[in-house]
DNA sequence: TCTGGGGTCCTAGGACCC
DNA sequence: TCTGGGGTCCTAGGACCC
């Protein structure tokens, strides 16, 4: 047996934590850039307010209903999601942070399963403050839709729930549940697979469950197959406690305002670069492939969208050479006549130091000049994290106009910067922003 | 006017090998 | 007229997740 636990409304609730003005009232957490709807109250799922929605198409809605609008605020999403993640390692051996706010464990061997979920569900919402569900089962397809009933509880009169927790005892629960489970809630199943089932007349989590097996896999591959066998009860995803390593980092970000000129995009690529490999070196990575791609909005009648990969002989860790690679693969994309709405970098290929194949060829970086670089990028990294991010960065990074003084006059619009106009404090990653208490 | 960001895994098909 | 069998590796694209 298995559970998942599943913070409710977690950056609505979040927010509510240090802003308890919030609580009952509708509230919603916006996309980066502003741009759609990711988080939300019950209150505001009650006034019909969809998931992913863009936030432009409801502004009505959200006016005549006097919804609270934030834009998201990452850094206490992540520290919140640590401490919790934190008090579940204490009490379970065995955890896989799934995502931001879930979590899968085992629960072999532990009696009182039911009570022991219980009890930790109660401690995250004393300590930290954030309401969660705990659905436990046999496989994690199971666990999901587990959790799924619990969020849905008053359209499940037949079952008994234990506060926020839920295990299916027998069978008679287990066919009710799945029957009353439409096929595009089951985890791993999303658009394209549920208009495919739905014509096969599969059409809920039972119809799933009891088709043929072979059929699912000669048509749509393994992936579904194994969900299929997931929700007999038989596992085929298991719990993997430690984290693997990355295979790929990417930042990117769309932006403020549509950009047209090559420099306005540079001077956004500069500042993805520098994010992304210090990601990479907080992971003790060495990469071997750079990604750069462009785009404009897909909604765009003329729509362009293209990217082209470098590989290097031998893996790197140094921001200038990473940045003068993605630089020149910008330019070979680059096309002066869209507007764009978004760039980014991938850096991948992953090596770690001491599995590093030297070139047998151009061998042009001695053992010393390796160590010479890594000790700069450590200062960098040093000084980033001590003074705050950006502090130090590459001299390709700046804006003319700071150093001349004044603002030419036909200087380009560079408006680059993402849309974050609701966004609150970071009330537990901030000295300034902590909140003061009154005595 | 305005539509997120960051990932993983699988599959089909092409190119190549002996 | 007639053109093998068995395999690997790479890439692009698709589908999914939160």
């Amino acid at each position: 047996m298995l559970a998942l636990l599943d913070c409710n409304n977690f950056y609505v609730s979040c927010e509510r934590l240090f802003n308890p003005k919030l609580i009952g009232r509708p509230v919603v957490v916006l996309s980066n850039n502003d741009g759609c709807i990711i988080s939300r109250s019950n209150e505001a799922k009650s006034i019909g307010i969809k998931m992913g929605e863009p936030f432009f198409k409801i502004k009505n809605n959200i006016l005549s209903n006097r919804v609270v609008v934030l834009s998201s605020n990452y850094s206490i999403y992540g520290d919140i999601s640590d401490r919790i993640m934190n008090i579940l390692k204490n009490d379970f051996p065995e955890v896989e942070v799934y995502s931001i706010d879930e979590a899968f464990f085992k629960l072999k061997g532990i009696k009182d399963r039911e009570r022991r979920c219980v009890d930790v569900a109660n401690k995250i919402l004393k300590w930290i403050g954030i309401p969660v569900s705990i659905g436990i089962a046999k496989t994690k397809t199971l666990a999901k839709i587990t959790n799924r009933v619990i969020k849905k509880k008053h359209e499940y009169r037949n079952i008994t729930f234990n506060n926020n927790v839920l295990e299916i005892k027998n069978d008679n629960d287990l066919e009710y549940i799945l029957k009353n489970t439409p096929v595009e809630d089951i985890w791993g199943v999303g658009k394209k697979l549920s208009v495919f089932l739905k014509k096969n007349t599969i059409n809920s989590a039972f119809d799933l469950k009891d088709c043929d097996e072979n059929f699912i896999r000669k048509k749509k591959g393994v992936i579904l197959q194994r969900t299929v066998l997931e929700l007999r009860g038989v596992e085929c995803n298991y719990i993997e406690s430690t984290r693997p390593v990355k295979k790929s980092i990417c930042v990117s970000r769309s932006f403020g305002t549509k950009l047209r000129y090559h420099e306005n995009i540079r001077s956004a690529l500069i500042v993805y670069v520098q994010k992304a490999t210090s990601k990479m070196r907080l992971n003790q990575l060495f990469c071997r492939t750079i990604t750069v791609f462009l785009k404009t909005s897909r909604y765009e009648s003329r729509a362009y969208s293209n990217s082209k990969t470098y590989t290097l002989i031998e893996p790197t860790i140094d921001l200038r050479l990473i940045w003068k690679i993605a630089d020149k693969l910008l330019k070979d994309i680059y096309k002066d006549l869209y507007l764009y709405s978004k760039v980014g970098i991938i850096l991948s290929e992953f090596y770690d130091e001491k599995s590093i194949q030297q070139s047998l060829i151009n061998n042009k970086l001695s053992q010393k000049e390796t160590n010479n670089e890594k000790k700069l990028m450590q200062l960098i990294d040093d000084i980033n994290g001590k003074f705050g991010y950006g502090k130090l960065k590459l001299s390709s990074d700046c804006d003319k106009d700071f150093f001349s003084n004044k603002k030419t006059r036909n200087s380009r619009n560079s408006n680059w910067k993402m849309k974050s106009k609701y966004c609150s404090p970071c009330y537990t990653t901030r000295w300034y922003d902590i909140p003061k208490v009154k005595v």
